[in-house]
DNA sequence: CCACATTCTTGCAGTCACTGCACTTTTGCG
DNA sequence: CGCAAAAGTGCAGTGACTGCAAGAATGTGG
């Protein structure tokens, strides 16, 4: 078995097929409609879903729109973060996009999400929102990293360095994402984009 | 009369009378019980209000929670960011400052809302989504300052460096205004914090 | 001080997102 | 097949929010 392929269930298959059903109807819709003007109900007539299903699949209207929430990343790849001696913007946002990519949907939903991001923004925010539940967790990685790699630093000297350097990885990840999905998609060029952004951010900044 | 006081009409003072009321009563239920646990129908018995009359007046259940929009700036602001020639995101971030503090609120409601935020940081997302919408006007103003600065600038390129500066000061905002919040208060400080801020942050992509 | 126009508040009825609970169906497994 | 666990669903209820139209308060010109 080369990679984790663990010959998914009846259950599992099912429930993936669900999901991608309803994702594609409940995007057509938005992308007819707008997300205003769809309720849920709508969706789950078109996907042929109880409305309750719906909800326990979701959990909001919105988040069939906007997509499963990016997974936690994996101990490794969070020592990796945290012992290392890189650029620690990049080696984080590294770090996000990685979660990022774990939860690979399907193509076609992958484009209308894209489409459909373009045409209303709000959802971007949405996006945010959620993000920030994981913030606190995330925040306390960078901690961890800051102290593992400058032990003589105050706490909470430790603890306003490590909320810029979110703000600024959270504040550019949007933009990062829009540039790479506008122009490649590709997961391989992510790394690029993130040092030309960093390095744009340098001169920004820079007196 | 010293400053702009244009002797508010018994309309105009019941409706600020009512509006800090309905605020102070709404920020004491959400410390008390937290704000999931307080209903709109809560805060307007707490107030004396009408249900309807309270969303007139908020438009959303957190609407009296997190206090009104940051004014969009003056012209003069306007115009002296879009030529100014100094650190563009310290000046954009002044800008955004200054109308936050267009919007005086009364001392009390202040003071709660400060102790609110610090207990329920998911208000704090929803200023941000809140802030979102301005974002596209005020990525705008980051433009024709780039496009008052470098005439020479590819269109393209301009837009992306806008991106990144409003990425750069919205994601530090949340920080800085915690700092001095949570610090001082005080209108003169905040110039202060954003430099330290800024030059926090060029220390952090500095390689 | 009094009509009259304007503006604001309010009640009502309705829509929609979302939840807990109990019931039925589906699936996995011995 | 038969049974237990898991998943889907219907139902009833809560709570945010909206449009509408009636009623109250306010400002204004006489």
């Amino acid at each position: 078995m080369p990679t984790a392929t663990p010959v998914l269930g009846l259950r599992e298959r099912n429930r993936l097929r669900r999901t991608r059903r309803v994702e594609r109807a409940a995007l057509a819709l938005a992308l007819e409609h707008g997300v205003d003007d769809v309720t849920v109900d709508m969706i789950c007539e078109a996907s042929d879903i109880s409305p309750r299903t719906y909800f326990n699949y979701f959990g909001t209207k919105e988040g069939a729109l906007i997509g499963p929430a990016p997974s936690t990343p994996d101990e490794a790849f969070v020592e990796e973060f945290v012992h290392g001696r890189g650029p620690i913007v990049e080696d984080l946002m590294l770090l996000i996009a990685r979660g990022f990519f774990a939860t690979e949907p399907d193509r076609e939903v992958f484009a209308m999400r894209r489409e459909l991001y373009a045409k209303e923004p709000s959802l971007q925010a949405l996006q945010v929102t959620r993000m920030a539940g994981k913030r606190q967790a995330t925040a306390e990685l960078v901690r961890r990293r800051l102290a593992d790699q400058h032990p003589d630093m105050p706490a909470t000297e430790a603890s306003d360095e490590a909320q810029l350097v979110m703000s600024v990885a959270f504040g550019a990840f949007p933009v990062i994402s829009r540039l790479w999905i506008e122009q490649s998609g590709d997961e391989a060029e992510v790394e690029t984009y993130i040092h030309a952004a960093i390095a744009r951010i340098r001169r920004i900044v820079s007196p």
